[in-house]
RNA sequence: CGCGGAGUAGAGCAGUUGGUAGCUCGUCGGGCUCAUAACCCGGAGGUCAGAGGUUCAAGUCCUCUCUCCGCAACCA
């Protein structure tokens, strides 16, 4: 123990579904940091849980015939399972729904509110439901929900606000001051240029449309929103306590050493999370790790596109190691990652079977037969042993550094790279050609002696990232579980007798894989598929009936398209000049992904002609035009080619 | 000109302060037999997106252009 305290967090998950393999990463990857810092001497604390309030899990559990808590429970519970599945050694797993975690929130939302940080004020706009979010009319896409493409209501709320522009000068001198705060580095300008300069709107942080949350312990109307609830699980779950009376466990490990989150939720967590500890006047934590995405091939992976790929399924296939080797060793550390069963495939026969499993194979092997699998000394020493010693102790040295920056992919690179020329070592001594002679006897001691201390270096360095692995790996050349910190070479003892092989991998075939994918995921969808369709059916699609007297009010005309230029920085708009068969107008339309201006000129369309005309991008549009949304990303213009401009249309 | 990132062998990526372009996979050829048809060596394959500039020297610095991505804006 080197008395350097390391507090890592993960993002809580939402209790809403089942987290895929993209999500497992997230907590395998703050395992792994976790790991490594334990077996440098570090005292860690990993904390890790669920995000369980909000309208869309009350609403999600009424369809299921359930209260919110059941459903909770019951998804908690699974996210905990796969978890400790996947080895992840969490030290604490919170839940927002515990009793503690909700008496705190209430007290820092109180104490936020008497020192006037939070105010009452009102909201208004569209609200998304699964999105549970307010949107102005103009963020609104063809009337519903920018985010998810829900329809939205039209909603007013009175609601708590945080004053966070208060804040954000000291914010901007944090993050400057303080290089690493935000990583990867290229988010830590995204997030400067474009919401703290331009200025932070204030940021609405209680909700009255639903009750699912911790109550406003002084205006019991309002239940707490997720912002407050669900970051200051950071703090509630070492007992902060905004009266001054902090647990231990605060006192010890705050303030964080990484959270580590999705890329998603990085303004969250460097923007408003900062702020509201700034209002507390707590430490801010050091470092915040916006990690990148596991894709499924190049596509995100979501249940609409049906490619969703859970650990488990993986887990399956090839074990738990090897998931967690592929998530960590394929991730690159700025920029989205894939996943691929022909790319996890090449990792495991590659990697886990023929480099490293291979190696510890024939070591053994040879060791038995050579020594009768008793541990020989080691002789004289000889320029490559010299060699094979400086590659560990260098792979040692790399894989500190890389795992000081988080660069996990890299650290295990560093130990693949002592793999290598571990197995190279054994093609330039030939311990088999060592054998044939007694003369050699002393040589290939020495040699084995080498080969098995390369092992136990490799294993101490592995264990972080594949801790069942390693622990095989110990158990079959019995050896001793070793920190990082105190791995030194020379320190293998002789004389002590092997314990029995085991394939650590076995080489997966390219056929028979592909059949067994195809049969996992067949039953994984028949299993999972009525539960699925539960909570995506509560929407409902429909649009209400109008009648004659509604339809009358909108007119309807064809239009001659005469000019058509794009909007300058606008991505998605094309400016419309028309002849309507009147005086003539302008028609801005956001169909430029799907035409070029010379498509339509000369083209007839037809016209919402009566629309209060708008102005986007500086441009005045005084009407829209009729567009199919022909699904998936699909937008057709509907023509009125040969009809004289002017015509209406009833 | 809204902010930022990226364009390097067939694929996926490294290339720190400018000094012979590298790694893994794949491919072709060879070696070895301790081992999981594994392991080791070698070859082929790159005008480092394009154009200009600074320099004795540019993947690396400067300017411009093109393409892709993230965020923001935007879809009457």
């Amino acid at each position: 123990m080197n008395g350097k305290k390391f507090y890592i967090t993960t993002a809580i998950v939402y209790t809403s579904k089942v987290p895929h393999i993209g999500n497992t990463y997230e907590a395998v990857l703050a395992d792994a940091i976790a790991r490594f810092r334990r077996a440098q001497g570090f005292d860690v604390y990993f904390l890790t849980g669920t995000d369980e309030h909000g309208q869309k899990i009350q609403d999600q559990a009424k369809a299921e015939g359930q209260t919110p808590q059941a459903h909770v429970d019951a998804v908690a519970g699974e996210i905990r399972r796969i978890w400790d599945f996947m080895n992840v050694s969490y030290d604490q797993f919170i839940r927002t729904t515990n009793s503690s975690h909700m008496e705190i929130v209430q007290k820092i939302f109180k104490k936020l509110y008497d020192q006037g940080d939070i105010y009452q004020g009102s909201y208004e706009g569209y609200y998304c439901k699964p999105c549970e979010s307010f949107f102005t009319e103009t963020q609104l896409k063809d009337g519903c929900c920018p985010d998810c493409g829900a329809k939205v209501e039209r909603a007013s709320e009175e609601a708590y606000f945080f004053k966070m522009s208060k804040y954000a000068p000291a914010l901007e001198q944090y993050i400057l001051d303080n290089p690493d705060f935000i990583q990867p580095e290229s988010r830590k300008n995204e997030m400067l240029n474009n919401f703290i300069r331009p200025g932070l709107q204030d940021l609405c942080v209680s909700r009255t449309s639903f009750d699912w949350g911790i109550p406003v312990s002084f205006d019991s109307k309002h239940v707490i929103y997720v912002w407050i609830d669900a970051l200051s699980n950071y703090i509630t779950a070492l007992g902060y306590d905004p009266d001054g009376n902090s647990g231990e466990l605060f006192n010890k490990y705050w303030p964080a050493n990484v959270h580590l989150i999705g890329k998603d939720i990085l303004r969250f967590h460097t923007i408003y999370w900062p702020i509201m500890l700034m209002a507390l006047g707590v430490e801010l934590p050091k470092q915040v790790f916006g990690h990148p995405w596991m894709l499924f091939g190049e596509d995100k992976m979501s249940k609409s596109k049906g490619n969703v790929v859970y650990a488990e399924q993986v887990v399956k296939l090839f074990g738990v190691d090897a998931t967690r080797y592929y998530m960590l060793r394929e991730m690159p550390f700025a920029s989205d990652g894939s996943f691929t069963y022909e790319q996890i495939m090449t990792r495991y026969n590659g990697d886990l079977a023929n480099i490293l499993g291979n190696l510890v194979s024939r070591t053994h092997a040879m060791t038995l037969k050579y020594f009768d699998s008793i541990v020989p000394a080691p002789g004289e020493g000889a320029p490559l042993d010299d060699e094979l010693r400086a590659v560990a102790e260098k792979a040692l040295a790399d894989a500190v550094e890389d795992m000081k920056t988080l660069h996990v992919a890299d650290a295990i690179d560093d130990i693949w790279t002592l793999l290598r020329r571990t197995n190279k070592y054994i093609d330039e001594t030939t311990p088999w050609t060592l054998a044939k002679s007694e003369d050699s006897r002393p040589r290939l001691a020495t040699v084995i002696y080498n080969l098995i201390e390369s092992i136990r270096f490799a294993a101490a360095l592995l264990a972080p990232f594949l801790p069942d692995t390693a622990a095989r790996i110990r158990a079959q050349y019995n050896l001793p579980e070793a920190g990082i910190e105190t791995l030194a070479w020379g320190a293998l003892e002789a004389g002590t007798t092997l314990g029995t092989a085991e394939t650590l991998f076995a080489r997966i075939d390219e056929k028979a894989l592909a059949e067994q994918v195809a049969a996992v995921h067949a039953a994984e969808n028949e299993k999972k598929e009525p539960e699925k369709k539960a909570p995506e059916t509560e929407k409902p699609e429909g649009v209400a009936m109008i009648d004659i007297a509604d339809f009358a009010k909108v007119s309807l005309r064809v239009a001659k398209i005469l000019a058509c230029e794009p909007v300058p920085k606008a991505k998605k708009l094309l400016k419309l000049t028309l002849d309507d068969g009147e005086v003539g107008r302008t028609i801005v339309s956001g169909i430029a992904p799907w035409y070029k201006p010379e498509d339509l000129i000369g083209h007839s369309v037809i016209i919402v002609a009566n629309l209060k005309p708008a102005v986007l991008r500086g441009v005045e549009s005084q009407g829209m035009l009729l567009a199919a949304d022909a699904g998936d990303n699909d937008v057709r213009v509907i023509f009125a080619d040969g009809i004289p401009a002017g015509s209406s249309i009833h």
